[in-house]
DNA sequence: CCTACGATCCCCT
DNA sequence: GGGGATCGTAGGC
């Protein structure tokens, strides 16, 4: 996208929303994003509440790269890296290259499955830790500019710190995301 | 359709 | 030594 290297260097609550409705890619694998979380650093529910530590260290990095962490012992997510220790968790999107691919990783065909939720996603596009720390702007990794989409705005979900923050961003009425989302509000 | 629960690893205190 | 930014399966309705 234009201004990609720039672009997540700004407050995490200006990325997170523009990135719904972009289109990313990794190893030309994935599709267009459709659900996002913000995590802002004073913020009790994000990894980098408290300071840097050994998992966290990405966050305190440039921004526009990527932060895997594992989750739960068993699946891995990613986020965007942005300004001053935030990202923005990808928790969804809408499969448009690689189908096939995606669709052997995850063993199943139902397409609402491959990526809808941060931990499916990440293993159709067969990120693991060892994207942890890579720069957003080149390959594997490939992003295009978001369409025009309607945003509605909700609760994060899966946590139990800083519940009651409005930080979730999904496309309006996709079929794609994890769950549907109360609306707060629409833009 | 829905809710409940176990799996399983690192990191952190 | 405890606890997750989750997922799949099992069972009930």
């Amino acid at each position: 996208m234009k201004r990609r290297g720039s672009f997540c260097a700004r407050s995490v609550h200006d990325v997170a929303p523009e990135l719904v409705g972009a289109t990313g890619l990794v190893d030309g694998v994935g599709g267009k994003i459709v659900e996002v979380e913000a995590y802002h650093h004073e913020d009790p529910a994000a990894h980098s509440f408290g300071g840097r530590t050994q998992r966290n260290a990405t966050m305190f990095g440039p921004p526009g790269h990527a932060y895997v962490y594992r989750s739960y012992g068993v699946l891995w997510c990613v986020n965007f890296v942005c300004e001053e220790g935030s990202a923005v968790l990808i928790r969804a999107l809408e499969p448009t290259h690689g189908l096939e691919v995606m669709a052997q990783r995850r063993g199943t065909t139902e397409p609402r499955l491959l990526a809808a939720g941060p931990g499916r996603l990440a293993q159709a596009l067969g990120l693991t830790g060892e994207h942890d720390g890579l720069p957003l702007d080149r390959p594997p990794f490939e992003l295009y500019a978001a369409e025009d989409v309607a945003i509605v705005v909700g609760l994060r979900v899966g946590i139990t710190k800083a519940a009651e923050l409005p930080w979730r961003y999904g496309e309006a009425g996709s079929k794609s995301r994890t769950s549907r989302i109360r609306p707060l509000r629409r833009s």
